[in-house]
DNA sequence: ACGATGCTTCGGTTACGATCGAAGTATGAA
DNA sequence: TTCATACTTCGATCGTAACCGAAGCATCGT
């Protein structure tokens, strides 16, 4: 009966809600200090500081010392992965944490899934990008073709260069607010990053979701039509 | 701040030990009743039922009652995928159960995760269906060939009927002992249930273990051979 | 050198939830 | 009907962990 990994230590770990917070708050991609994930977290610094602990020798985070300041950020992909999972089935149940805020529309619209885009643009930009037989979703998995890969070459996007890298080209990650795939992996990260060297897109400062510019967001969805 | 969905319900849930440990017996597949789960939880029957009442209602499990017994089965194949996952990251952080324990390896070799084969059995059906272009491997997703499909066929396997139920056909599924990913979806519970027909493989009483008949195993070897 | 900021560690309190004994309900068997 | 089995609900106990105040380090600015 003692055989195989301990599920309970890593669910014990993200079922308090400071942490789960905490981790809520670094899905968004960047980099937090102790201060500001205590505020996020609803917790002075030092209950802060005990769970931070915990949850680097979890093996769920990782810190970097700069200066005087300690910045948090989950310990890889695989954790992001595991927290946008579990969004997506605590949604699937009904889990939600609180009513749904006046901010919850702009989340919805668009957001920060670790470093790509999630949310209602996040989903119909990979839509548009199958539609168009830019990328094949085959079963779960999704590849580049040829065709599309001339196609992002086009937008500024270097696909060979990013084949090249470790990390996955595409990853379809389950959306929690629209209960369907968007794009994540290194393909999804640099889409995000044009949109915002672009000046298409910006981050917000304290949250998840991403501001679209009026010029950014009319050449967004003329790129990524939506099919009939 | 309070904005999305609510990880920390889904994780306390999974993070008492009594509980997990229920729920790691349930992804064995088969139904089991609130004494046998109270056994491998390691606690009182009264116990273990306040705790399946939290799991029901926190949607992680469903009950049936049949007699003067109640069956306890994992909600849905979601559930058995996010059980699954956790299962791999926590191996990857290594928080294990325990030391590992004699009936260990058996375990690593061949088990049942929710309906189809995993361990070092399921990791290589999978590669050796991958090597002689069955199943394509298209970044994280898998599909049948043409080629593979009349093979199936040939070991009893009607995949064109399977394709028609609303479970997808291929799924892969990370193997925590492994750390590489084994077959699900409605095709690899077809397979695991052919074997377990034609009397190659069986189950075990209490555990996720599944043991080969020395012709079952010398049928599936030369089935699914290694590839240099 | 000195104070200010960012964070950690220590000590003590408190609250929540896991646990079990005992009693209650439902189903099946004799 | 009566007893046994399977399970739930109630009530009370107990342990753990979340929490904060206070004190202790470390780093930066001046």
């Amino acid at each position: 009966m003692k055989e195989g990994p301990d599920i309970a230590q890593i669910g014990a770990l993200i079922g308090d809600p400071a942490r789960a917070n905490m981790l809520a708050a670094l899905s968004g991609g960047r980099a937090l200090t102790a201060t500001e994930l205590a505020a996020v977290g609803g917790i002075t610094l030092q209950t802060a500081s005990t769970h931070l602990a915990k949850l680097e020798t979890g093996g769920l985070l990782t810190q970097r010392k700069q200066g005087r300041h300690r910045y948090f950020t989950l310990a890889d992909e695989a954790t992001a992965l595991l927290i946008e999972s579990m969004m997506g089935f605590a949604a699937s149940r009904g889990h939600l944490r609180h009513r749904p805020g006046p901010k919850e529309p702009a989340l919805r619209k668009a957001r920060i899934c670790y470093d790509h885009l999630a949310g209602d643009y996040g989903v119909r930009m990979l839509d548009s990008l199958v539609a168009s037989g830019a990328i094949d979703a085959i079963g779960e998995g999704l590849s580049v073709t040829p065709k599309g890969e001339s196609r992002l070459q086009c937008i500024g996007i270097d696909v060979s260069g990013l084949k090249s890298s470790r990390r996955p080209l595409c990853r379809s990650c389950l959306d929690w607010s629209e209960r369907r795939a968007h794009l994540a992996g290194s393909l999804g990260k640099a889409l995000l990053s044009t949109f915002f060297d672009r000046g298409w897109a910006r981050r917000t400062a304290g949250s998840r979701s991403v501001i679209f510019s009026p010029e950014g967001e009319q050449k967004f969805l003329s790129l990524f039509p939506l099919e009939a």
